[in-house]
DNA sequence: TATTTATGATAGTAATACTATCTTTTAAAA
DNA sequence: TTTTAAAAGATAGTATTACTATCATAAATA
């Protein structure tokens, strides 16, 4: 059985929608290799045109600005994971499980699905950690929030914000712990990697022990350990 | 009383030191003025200079480029969050008091303060809030962390996690969940103000609230309520 | 007063972030 | 099968950014 997934975007994040024809294909494709390989700082469209063997005006048809072409990746990869999380935890009863398969989803690498040939997660989640903030630390937060471009993320918080609620019906912060859950996967990984002294898993560099240290947080604010 | 208030800056921050003449604390005035308004990906060294009234190339002899620019005002920030925390608390004895205010002068509104003249440290604490972690979440990161500038920061994450200890000896994630505190403090903040969804606080849009969810979480997690 | 040090003024360069235009190729509709 | 429309390629051009270099002048210090 061979699936082939699509992941509808926002088409405000476009001018031309890259799952369309192969240029598309190869903007993103190339486009998380290279982000990943040099940061999103370092990152042009010129070299992104010779990576693929196009024009930088090539890329401007598809997408207006290097920023946008993030905050598609980005939300792309929010969409993919909701999808992971409700596939991997569809017929668990028990929410308990289901918030530490969550935890261990966000914390631990991605696996590339096989599903979507012309995206690597496992690339993508590097992007995530170390840029993943830059799509919304900007001045241009709230006109990119009526465009909806962080509705993957928000959609994803939520969830596990009733995840949350689903264990504890009375915890007052599922957002908020939400949040942290995502942030803090991210930025504890970020840490022990690369300034580790900021973190207590400096000696193994373990993604294991980011997922303990997140599970005692999360199951002890809302009692259920 | 009249007191001055200077911090000692690495030297490899800078070319030339910039609390030593009137254009360099005007560098450090006007910048984070700057970067408060527009954001760091909009600020430039000719922008800077106009406000000023110097020449772009006066700021090149102070900061190479606008990144370590951006280290430094963060670095002094963090220092002088280290000494406000140490100064306000100073002969507490109970660890959890200490701790509680930690958490509260991490989350709410710095006054400005009138020791430093040339800093204003309530718009540096926005720029902590929305800037902060570019200045870690980069591809130098490695090299900028040989050179040492991101040791406030990793002071003040030590200088909490031990107070974390002294409440709970036992508790196996001091540094990490210092750095959850620090980092949540200004992005739950950050969604606060600018993706509401994102948190429990919409509705109310309170500092206050923040705190509460801090202090719930790091309470619960080490069973000290 | 001599001399170092800081600043100002100006110029110049390579790279970035685009926009515009025109031609050729490809693919779909008539 | 031809027509025609959409996509891609090729090339050029602009304003801004992120610097570096040089030379003159003002201020501080020895």
């Amino acid at each position: 059985m061979k699936l082939q997934l699509q992941i509808k975007m926002n088409e405000d994040l476009f001018l031309r929608n890259p799952e369309q024809t192969e240029l598309g294909k190869n903007i993103i494709k190339h486009s998380i290799q290279l982000i990943e390989k040099d940061g999103f700082e370092a990152f042009t469209f010129k070299k992104l045109a010779e990576d693929i063997g196009t024009t930088e005006a090539g890329i401007y048809r598809y997408f207006e600005n290097k920023h946008r072409l993030l905050l598609y990746i980005i939300a792309w990869y929010w969409s993919w994971l909701e999808y992971q999380i409700s596939f991997q935890t569809n017929n668990v009863t028990d929410p308990v499980v289901k918030l530490k398969k969550v935890i261990k989803l966000l914390a631990t690498t991605v696996q590339d699905d096989a599903k979507t040939s012309h995206v690597n997660e496992s690339l993508l989640h590097q992007i995530i950690i170390s840029e993943g903030s830059k799509a919304y630390l900007t001045k241009q937060v709230g006109e990119d929030n009526k465009h909806q471009f962080f509705k993957p993320y928000k959609d994803l918080c939520a969830v596990i914000g009733d995840i949350i609620l689903e264990c504890s019906p009375k915890y007052k912060y599922p957002r908020s712990l939400a949040t942290t859950i995502i942030e803090m996967a991210h930025f504890q990984n970020f840490f022990m990697n690369n300034l580790p002294s900021l973190t207590d898993f400096g000696k193994n560099k373990e993604e294991t022990e980011v997922v303990a240290f997140l599970n005692d947080l999360v199951f002890s604010s809302i009692k259920k350990v």
